[in-house]
DNA sequence: CGTGTGACCGGCG
DNA sequence: ACGCCGGCCACAC
């Protein structure tokens, strides 16, 4: 869980690592978005820091499934910061996700929201 | 410590 | 339907 400390040593959990977090957990063969992980961070209207934070993926030491995270509409917005052009396509596909013309096949459908999966607890019954 | 920026999102004309 | 614009927050310079 995020928390507000501010640790006098180094920051050991950052921002960067609950997107990371978030993200990982995210299963194979499914999708989420910024947005929705943005809200389940608490926030929801700040989809771009997701974003920002997925482009320092690359200097986590831990690997992140970055393709696995698109914008609300499933397309691949972000497949340019890969290291080709269609590298976050081809690991989509390695995913059992099927992409055409940039954008996820049935996003709707294998659309993976952490508020809903990661239901730690429930409002009230 | 001010400013800019970003792999977005939702609303409005 | 489509394009534009403002907002939001963490971080780098």
């Amino acid at each position: 869980m995020p928390s507000k400390i501010k640790p006098t040593v180094v920051k050991e959990f950052s921002f960067f690592e609950d997107v990371f977090d978030v993200v990982r957990q995210i299963p194979k063969g499914r999708v989420s978005t910024y947005g929705a992980i943005a809200n389940y961070l608490g926030t929801k209207l700040s989809a771009r820091m997701v974003g920002w934070a997925m482009n320092a993926s690359h200097n986590a030491q831990m690997k992140v499934p970055a393709q696995r995270v698109v914008n609300r509409n499933g397309m691949l917005t972000g497949k340019a910061h890969f290291a080709t052009p269609t590298l976050m396509e081809e690991l989509l596909k390695k995913d059992g996700v099927e992409v055409k013309n940039d954008t996820v096949v049935d996003f709707k459908n294998i659309f993976w929201d952490p508020l809903i999966e990661l239901q730690t607890s429930l409002p009230i019954p």
